[in-house]
DNA sequence: ATACAATACGTAAATTACTTACATTTAGGG
DNA sequence: CCCTAAATGTAAGTAATTTACGTATTGTAT
C-alpha cells in the first residue's frame, strides 16, 4: 500500500507524497503483460473518463476479463481499483489544471486568465511557506489587545493594503486608520504609545516615511509590526517582523502579485485576531450587519460591508 | 449526472465543469441537516483521508448511519458516494497541489495560515472556473480604448477594489478614477460619455449609488462595465457584467475572500488591457519608474511604485 | 521437438461496498 | 397537543470489486 487508507493507522507528520500515477504509468509502458497494455492505453486516450467508469465498462471496451483490468491496478502499484481509481482522477485533475481548467478555455483570453491567476496562486503558496506560525502568533496577540491600530503603507499599492488593513481591523472593534500620507504618518507616530499598535506596509522596505515613523512610534513605547522584504531597513527596525521574499514579475504586463498576498497575509492577522477575542468581535460584527441591513432589504447571510 | 459516464455518450468539446467540491461543501455549511452536518464537518477535517474511506467508517467516525453518509453526498450534487468521492479526490488533489503538500506546521497559528490560504486558493480556482474569456476579452477592449475611467465602489471592500482599478490602469496611460462616494459617482457618471467607461465594483449588485450611476452613464453613451455577483441588479443592468458567485464563509472569524477575487480580477483586466497597448504602456511605466528612482538610489528592478 | 516451469489470463464464487425502500423519529406550525 | 413534513436509521437489495482456482500461453532447457 501506497498511503495508509485508515484513519487509526494515518501518520499525521510525514504523508507521503501523492504520486504522479500518469508518469507512473508512461513509465512502465511495454513493461505490461499484453492484455493489461490494452487497458493502459485504454487509460491513457481516455484519461479523463477513467475515474467515472467501473472496471465492467473498461474491461468490456478493452476486451480483457475484469480481473485483468484489477490486475492491471495492482501492477501500476495501487491496492487494487478503487485504489487506482482515486489516484488516477488525483493526477488528472492536477494536469487539467496546468491546461488552463476543465472548462478547456483556450483562447487567447482564457489562457490570460489562467496566467494571472496560477502566478497568484503560485504566489500564495510561496508565501505561505514563507511564514512562521509562532511570528503570526506574536503579532496576533499584539494586535488583538492593542488599543488601537495604525496601518502605514506609502505608494498606490502598500496604501490599499494598509486600507484593507483598517477595515478589518475595525470590525473587530478595535480602533484602526490607515494613512498614506508621510507627515500625517509621522504625526500619528508621535502620538502613539504602549498599547498601540503600529503596521507598517512596504514591498519594498525602504521608504523613510515608514522608517521614521516606525521608530517615534518604537520610542514612546508603541509595539510596531512590519510586513515587508526580507532583511529590509524597515524589517530590521520593527519589533515583529513579517518577512517576505516575492519575486516581482519582470512582465511588465502582468501586474505584480505581492499586493495580494500581503492583503493575503492581512487576512490571516485579522483572522487570528479575531479569534483572541470571541465576544467582542460578535457583537461588533452583529451590530454592523444591523447598521447595513436597514440599507437593503435583504437580510440573509452576505458580504458584511460589501 | 453531473457527467457522462460512458464513452459513446461523452461530448469532447464541452465537458462539464468540475465543480470545486470544497468550496461547494463550504456554500452549503449551515444548511445542511444536523447529522449531514456532522459528515461535512468531518470530511472537511480530513479532506486528504476521506477519498480512501468507505462509507462505513466515515459513518463509524462520524456516529450516523451509511445512508446519511450517502444522502450527504446527493446533497452535495453528486450522484452518490462515489461520485462524491472522485470529485473530492481531484479537489483535494488540486488544493494540495497549491499548498505543497500536507503543511508540517500543526500549530495553531499554522493551521490558522493554511486555513486561509487555502480558503483563498479554492475560491479564486472557483472564480476562475467562472469567468468566460469572451467576455474578459470584450470588458479588456472597451477598457483598453477608453478615454478614461472610473471605477466605482461602495462600502470597505469594495472601494478599496475600486482603488486598486485606478491605481493599475492610470499605470497603463488612462486617466483613472476611483470613487465611493454616492453624490460623487452620480456627478462624475453624468459627466462620462461616449468612449468613456464605467467599472462597477459591488460583491451584493444592490447599491442604489452604484445602480443609479451605471444608468446615468450608460444613458449618456459610457461602456459600463460590472463586476458584481451573478444576476444581481447591477449584473443585470451594466452593458458588461463579469458576474461571479463565491460562497461567502459562514464561519465570522474568517475573512471573506471575496475582495481577492475581485482584486485578481481586476489583475486580469489590467493585464489584458496592457497587452492591447503595448507602446503607451511601456513609454509610461518607464515614466513612473524614473520619477520614482529620484526618491531612492535604488534603481534595480522593483515593484513600480511599492 | 518436447516437456517443464513460470507467467498470463479468464471464469466464477466470495466478499465488500453502495443504494434504495421503508419504518421510525424528530422538529416545526396550527 | 396533534398533524405534517423533513430527517434519520434499519435492513434488504443490488452493484462492484476482489480473490481463488483452473486453463492457456510463452519461454526455456533438454
Amino acid at each position: 500500500m501506497l498511503w495508509p487508507t485508515n484513519l487509526s493507522e494515518r501518520q499525521t507528520s510525514t504523508m507521503p507524497k501523492v504520486i504522479d500515477i500518469i508518469s507512473h504509468m508512461r513509465t512502465l509502458e511495454g513493461t505490461f503483460p499484453k492484455r493489461e497494455q490494452l487497458v493502459a492505453d485504454f487509460v491513457l486516450a481516455n484519461l479523463e473518463q477513467i475515474s467515472f467508469l467501473s472496471q465492467y465498462k473498461i474491461a468490456e471496451s478493452t476486451k480483457v476479463s475484469v480481473a485483468t483490468v484489477n490486475r492491471f491496478c495492482t501492477t501500476m502499484g495501487c491496492e487494487g481499483f478503487r485504489d487506482f481509481q482515486i489516484r488516477l482522477a488525483q493526477s488528472v485533475a492536477v494536469s487539467l489544471q496546468y491546461l488552463g481548467g476543465p472548462n478547456g478555455d483556450r483562447s487567447e483570453s482564457g489562457q490570460l486568465v489562467t496566467q494571472v491567476f496560477s502566478t497568484l496562486v503560485d504566489t500564495l503558496t510561496l508565501a505561505r511557506s514563507q511564514l512562521d506560525g509562532k511570528l503570526i502568533e506574536t503579532a496576533t496577540d499584539a494586535l488583538a489587545n492593542a488599543s488601537r491600530i495604525a496601518f502605514l503603507g506609502v505608494g498606490g499599492g502598500s496604501a490599499n493594503v494598509a486600507r484593507e488593513g483598517a477595515n478589518r481591523f475595525f470590525r473587530l472593534g478595535i480602533p484602526s486608520e490607515a494613512h498614506a500620507d508621510g507627515y500625517l504618518q509621522r504625526m500619528l507616530a508621535s502620538t502613539f504609545t504602549e498599547g498601540d499598535v503600529i503596521v507598517a506596509i512596504s514591498s519594498s522596505g525602504q521608504p523613510a516615511e515608514l522608517l521614521d515613523s516606525v521608530a517615534i512610534a518604537k520610542q514612546y513605547g508603541a509595539v510596531t509590526i512590519s510586513l515587508t522584504k526580507t532583511n529590509s531597513d524597515l524589517a530590521k527596525l520593527a519589533d515583529i517582523s513579517i518577512q517576505i521574499d516575492i519575486p516581482e514579475d519582470q512582465d511588465i504586463y502582468k501586474p505584480s502579485a505581492s499586493r495580494l498576498v500581503y492583503i493575503a497575509i492581512v487576512d490571516v492577522l485579522a483572522a487570528g485576531a479575531a479569534r483572541k477575542r470571541p465576544e467582542r468581535v460578535k457583537e461588533n460584527l452583529r451590530r454592523i450587519r444591523t447598521s447595513l441591513v436597514t440599507m437593503s432589504e435583504d437580510s440573509g447571510p452576505k458580504p458584511i460591508g460589501d
